[in-house]
RNA sequence: GGUUCGGUAGCUCAGCUGGAUAGAGCAUCAGCCUUCUAAGCUGAGGGUCAUUGGUUCGAAUCCAAUCCGAAUCACCA
């Protein structure tokens, strides 16, 4: 049980003896003391004033006297300041709890509750390379996966491939127009890059035809529906649907090239799904439960045969689930695939990692599903993320201003790799191992750089302080953790011993922060919310870099002394890398 | 225009289930390596918590209005 549960409940008892009145957690707070007062927990009485029709000075009082009588084992002190009564823990349940924890790797995950959740994230199209905002809902959907895990749940990690539609369409015509037969092999370019520089050049030429028509005095509408690359694409597109083989070659061609890519990239930057589904084979899906819903009256045929939801009673608009030429639209295969994965693996969850741009589209979709009756409806959550911009704006792939995720993340490796050399601590180090060691500090910094924010906000990329590796950063914790496991090389081993005099400020303070740990846990699960976990980490390791500072753990000043830091190093450094692990981030044991 | 989200130090962000003098990091300035890794530590300066009103013992936090910014409202995905 957490230290806070446990001075709630003996606070419950205590008023409930003090008072003979029932009280639960809700009626009073209890919070961190502030440093400038003594205490670890404040006991905040306003709220008890009116009910007990005395001073919050008179409730401290009694409550206090009360505490450290029933409780001695935890609590040995108590003041009160304005109100606020402050309780100090008894040295001996820190040390205690220090004892019992600080070899346990598992510390602060919760056993398996029988519940499976399907974690969807990445999603890439395959048009194009990952970029920056990719980074983001990766790094963003595999913490969540394994912070949901270190909750007990069973957690399926999806990824939705977008590799169908006008968009792959542009790729095609513009290497069918301009490539000459060139390949990534050809040219020594990643696939993913090859592909994406083909969609680049279709834009470029679509933007000239526009142009030339405009001058023969068409307008800009006209020019961009009659531009003859865009009639050609979307030929494609019908020969795409209608299974035409030399298009449906090519596509799987220049898809295999793209996917060649992706994996590089995914294999570098830690990712993986347990279930990969492509839209080609889900796009279909999704018109029996349109059909359903027509014979439920949930949907509507206008005359033109096209098929709709009324969404005005909900504040939203009208919308298209079925063309008029009975195809489905985006959200009709939404529909489809979130009824195939509750059907396939029986999931009690369903989360979509997906950018903050797709929130009406998200809460159309649960609405359509709940509308529908369907039963897994009101499980299906969007964990909405803000975008990724840049100190000048947003990126525009158009513009050239796509921060590109293989460019970032080997630029992230190579400062590292220039930090590490000009500190040069590891000149021992092999090729192989140093180069283990840049990736480990170069993605740590990467990630935790994307992680440390609240996700639903967006966020800015500052390419310069990115870079930074001081402070509030990955590589800050792995240093604590490699200053740690330098000092556990030399002290191997620990001795029981439970004859420990009184905790000096600081030691406690790392038990304190480390007897979080549990709690920061369960608060990021419920909140989805990997920065919880990065501030937290970031705390304990500022905690300990300080006790570092000012207390020599090898050279104690006693022999219980060197045995008590050397419980809590072991500790810390269990806490910072199964945290970091949270965050999908290695700790180096050297650096 | 409707809906949703946001506005906290020069910059990037915490804090938001109401609690004591609003916190970090970066940047700036001043210190600390003959003793466990200085990617570190200690300290200083820096704030009208967008604005106004309300709720109350108490508001950055809750409510309302206003201002500013963003996303979205496709027979695109």
């Amino acid at each position: 049980m957490s230290i806070v549960k446990s001075i709630q409940q003996a606070t419950i008892r205590s008023l409930h003896s003090l008072f003979e009145n029932d009280f639960s957690e809700k009626d009073f707070q209890i919070n961190q003391t502030k440093p400038e007062f003594e205490g670890d927990y404040t006991i905040v009485l306003f709220s008890l004033v009116k009910s007990l029709k005395l001073s919050p000075d008179e409730i401290g009082n009694k409550l206090g006297t009360e505490l450290l009588s029933k409780q001695p084992e935890l609590f040995s002190s108590y003041n009160i300041i304005k109100g606020f009564l402050n309780v100090t823990i008894n040295d001996e349940y820190w040390i205690a709890f220090l004892q019992k924890n600080y070899h346990d790797i598992c510390f602060g995950k919760q056993a398996m509750n029988g519940k499976k959740v399907m974690v969807e994230y990445s999603s890439p199209n395959t048009n194009k390379p990952l970029h920056l905002g990719h980074l983001r809902n990766n790094f963003l959907g595999w913490s969540v996966a394994e912070i949901l895990k270190a909750n007990g749940y069973e957690v399926l990690k999806s990824c939705i491939v977008n590799d169908r539609g006008i968009h792959i369409c542009k790729s095609m015509i513009a290497w069918q127009l301009f490539a000459n037969g060139a390949t990534p092999q050809s040219t020594q370019t990643k696939g993913d890059h090859f592909v994406g520089d083909y969609y680049v050049k279709f834009n470029d030429a679509y933007k000239q035809q526009i142009a030339e028509l405009k001058n023969k005095g068409m307008s800009e509408a006209e020019a961009e529906k009659n531009a003859p690359i865009m009639l050609q694409t979307q030929q494609m597109l019908l020969d795409w649907e209608a299974g035409k083989p030399e298009v449906m070659e090519l596509w799987e061609k220049m898809n295999h090239w793209v996917y060649e890519g992706f994996e590089e990239t995914y294999k570098k930057i830690g990712c993986d799904f347990d279930k990969t589904y492509y839209e080609s084979n889900t796009y279909l899906l999704g018109k029996d439960i349109v059909q359903e819903g027509l014979q439920k009256n949930v949907f509507h045929k206008k005359d033109d045969g096209s098929v709709w939801i009324d969404l005005t009673p909900d504040g939203l608009d009208e919308k298209l689930v079925l063309r008029k030429d009975g195809t489905s639209v985006y959200i009709t295969q939404d529909i489809g695939l979130a009824k195939q994965k509750y059907d396939q693996y029986k999931i009690d969850q369903s989360i979509y990692v997906i950018g903050d741009e797709q929130n009406y589209h998200m809460k159309v979709l649960k609405l359509i599903a709940q509308k529908l009756g369907l039963p897994y409806a009101d499980d299906i959550y969007h964990l909405s993320y803000g975008m990724v911009e840049l100190p000048t704006g947003k990126m525009k792939s158009r513009e050239g201003t796509v921060v590109d995720a293989d460019d970032i993340v080997a630029e992230m490796i190579a400062t590292a790799k220039q930090h590490t050399e000009a500190l040069g601590k590891v000149k021992d180090f092999s090729e192989e191992d140093l180069k283990h060691l840049y990736n480990t500090i170069g993605l740590g910094a990467m990630k935790f750089y994307l992680l440390r924010v609240d996700p639903k906000k967006k966020m800015i990329f500052n390419p310069e302080e990115s870079i930074d590796f001081h402070g509030f950063t990955g590589p800050f914790v792995q240093y604590t953790y490699a200053r740690i496991k330098s000092i556990l090389r030399k002290e191997p081993t620990l001795e029981k011993n439970n004859n420990y005099s009184a905790l000096l400020p600081l030691e406690k303070e790392v038990i304190f922060n480390l007897e979080q740990f549990p709690s920061i846990i369960i608060e990021a699960a419920k909140e989805l919310n990997p920065s919880c976990i990065a501030n937290y980490l970031f705390n304990v390791a500022k905690t300990f870099n300080s006790l570092y500072a000012e207390l020599s753990i090898s050279n104690a000043e006693s022999h219980e002394k060197k045995q008590l830091r050397l419980y809590i190093a072991v500790m810390t450094s269990n806490v910072l890398q199964s945290g970091m692990q949270l965050l999908g981030i290695q700790m180096p044991e050297r650096m």
